[in-house]
DNA sequence: CGATTTCTATTACAGTCGTTATAGTAACTG
DNA sequence: CAGTTACTATAACGACTGTAATAGAAATCG
């Protein structure tokens, strides 16, 4: 053996591939032009990778992993609590080109579930796994539903009020189902 | 004038541009497989449509249309009501090919706002106009989240138990309270 | 019919793609 | 220091890309 594999240099292509998808897109994602913007050739990322295909899968957990630890540090540094909490971190117009790119990630990975089924197994169970102030699978699912679905709309109208009226309302009426399930004694309030 | 142009040609090719993406995609599309596909060449769909990028934004418009015709089917079809007739619609596997394409020209209309602006201007507000047995904004833009941000976990996850359990609680607390609002006067029922 | 315009088909071009081969440099082990 | 392996750099290859040029067939008009 000599000169161990430099685990570090591959994680550092990879964080600013992933970087540079956030600018510029992953579906029309070119090797050279992306190795320029990193200061190197094409050749060197396929050194590191093996091949484009296998760089895109990677980018992609990349996306996931970057989606994930954003978003507990959102639950952690929010004031609000769960749901609101990581809306109030999505819903900002500075989180935009990275959740342009989440979908567009997803929409890739729905294309090809063989080649990014870790993306995909990964993109609904990160989150039924985290609390999320969601005490069940169910509730868990539809909150993950609700901020994918407003997101979708925010990122296409760009319609902020429209849509936090829709999850302030949303919001409402699961806390409210919450409290009425968790403590069955007030469920049914006595009159 | 002579020989009048052909609006109906343009039609089927475009249609027939649809299904192809809807087997194979529009991420990677590329003329040449498409025209062989279609019984003709490169060339042809260039006269027709101007370019790629327009024939893209025209595929993209073709599958909002059908989106939308599809979704008026269902209500109309559907024994049941406003959200879960959409859902019962979409949830069936045999749907499953095109939400995928649905979903992959929603992320590729994110990435290029400019060129497909047609596209992300009619996803939402064609789901607004709608009645859907939906009264206002905030509850149409609900349902559209809900259905969409499960249609994703779905596709991503198949995992109709769960996402169907989700749905139908969702689709409860919805109803309850539509009822709530609407009739003012049984908001609060006595006793 | 003759003129005109659209549609179809073939060929070709310049550019870019992912990938490979090759050589040289750097970093570790014995 | 010698040997071995990982990294980087340059050049090149064949395949494929969108598109343009061109010519022929089809269809409608005066």
């Amino acid at each position: 053996m000599a000169r161990p594999i430099d685990h570090a240099r591959r994680q550092e292509l990879l964080d600013g591939a992933v970087d540079y998808a956030v600018a510029h897109g992953v579906a029309d994602l070119s090797l050279r032009p992306l190795a320029e913007a990193l200061g190197t050739q094409a050749p060197v990322l396929l050194h590191h990778f093996g091949s484009k295909e296998q760089l895109l899968a990677a980018m992609l957990n990349g996306v996931r992993d970057r989606l994930r630890a954003l978003g507990r540090d959102a639950e952690a540094t929010s004031p609000r609590s769960g749901l609101g909490a990581v809306w109030a971190w999505a819903s900002d117009p500075a989180q935009a080109p990275f959740l342009r790119l989440f979908f567009e990630c997803y929409g890739l990975a729905l294309r090809h579930p063989d080649r990014y089924r870790e993306f995909l197994d990964a993109v609904v169970q990160d989150w039924l796994d985290q609390p999320m102030a969601a005490i069940d699978d169910t509730s868990a699912t539809i909150a993950i539903a609700v901020i994918r679905g407003l997101l979708l709309d925010l990122l296409a109208t760009g319609d902020h009020a429209r849509v936090d009226a829709a999850m302030t309302r949303i919001t409402t009426l699961l806390r409210a189902h919450a409290d009425a399930t968790t403590t069955p004694e007030v469920q049914r309030p006595r009159h």
